[in-house]
DNA sequence: ACCCCATATTCAACAAATTGATTAGGTGCG
DNA sequence: CGCACCTAATCAATTTGTTGAATATGGGGT
């Protein structure tokens, strides 16, 4: 049940609506922790009722009001907790690997360099959203500069981690695609 | 409810028991595909059921009976048709990382430091397990032999990206380690 | 003898995630 | 005026995943 540290993690950066963290979970968070929004309100709502966050409503006229969460006391107090509780190994969920592996069984390479493609071109998208935040980040000072002297360094280590994963699966889809265009070709000579 | 496709991309490998496909996905396929055992042997039934798969008991001796499965061509054939839709997006779920976005906040970077240490050392041992995963299956030949000549790449690509996977997070716990480490001394010069 | 470990599988209870729909006002476009 | 899209949130049903335990056999060590 660790949506709901992630949550506490996501408003440690300050409060935020559902909707807004659903946003923000899409673009900066959904490489280390994936949500969907429905769970993202359910997960509020028991937060809420576990004292861990707290909720005001505020009235907007030219859209809809919103319901703006703040982590409460007892919410950074379950959030330190956390920290220390030794770590869960990762979880992965990754259906193109799955095809890849079956790739030899499942023949069709032209599915799978399509897939392919499609996946590099998702990943280079999100490096781009990516070093759009890092430069917002780092406002003109180098990597080093930031991570020796900002008051925050969390947020930038998290998109670090992003970053090299999408420039990993960038790499790696270039070897897919190579391989199996190469085995396409009759071998000549 | 994929975690199908993962075991019938693992048994296109060839045939396991239930037991088996625990260990090899705890081996190789834990880093994009994470099941425990009790969900493999309830799959298993299902794909059983629905005609995908075919078991037979295995008489043993010195061990329990194991019951070996086996992949039928309706499992092909929808292993074939997973392959040709277009995949989701990969999920994750990272403690780690949701501790390391918090840090800030959460002060103690002694527990950081030792949850980095200990990712690092366990990303260190799968990387040394994958290598000699993959020196089994070069067989000497190098890699750029093995991905044009081979009869069988899917299984050398999955665990190259597992490979660059745990190598990436060697990097990451590195900077991690160093940046928490700069920060804590008190600033001299 | 005793205990622990590895093989091999199963059951049940509970928690969490996924899918799809629904409501509702506002904005911008043609 | 109608349509599509964005903001904002909620509901319900179903499928998945997690946790903890239980069972049975055999091997190795002290």
């Amino acid at each position: 049940m660790s949506l709901r540290h992630a949550l506490l993690a996501a408003l440690s950066q300050g409060e935020a609506s559902g909707y807004e963290l659903a946003k923000r979970f899409d673009v900066a968070v959904a490489d280390y922790w994936t949500a969907t929004p429905q769970q993202l309100y359910r997960d509020l709502e028991r937060l809420e009722q576990d004292g861990l966050v707290e909720a005001r409503v505020v009235e907007q006229t030219r859209r809809p009001n919103k319901r703006v969460f703040t982590m409460t006391d007892a919410g950074l107090a379950e959030l330190r907790a956390f920290g220390e509780r030794p770590s869960k190994p990762p979880a992965m969920r990754d259906e193109f690997l799955v095809k890849v592996q079956a790739s030899d069984r499942t023949g069709d390479p032209a599915a799978i360099l399509e897939a392919a493609r499609a996946r590099e071109a998702r990943s280079r998208e999100k490096l781009a959203r990516y070093d759009q935040l890092r430069d917002r980040l780092l406002e003109g000072r180098s990597e080093e500069d930031y991570l020796r002297d900002s008051d925050e360094v969390g947020p930038y280590l998290t998109l670090m981690a992003g970053r090299m994963y999408e420039q990993l699966n960038i790499d790696w889809t270039a070897t897919v695609i190579a391989t199996i265009t190469h085995r396409q070709e009759p071998a000549a000579g």
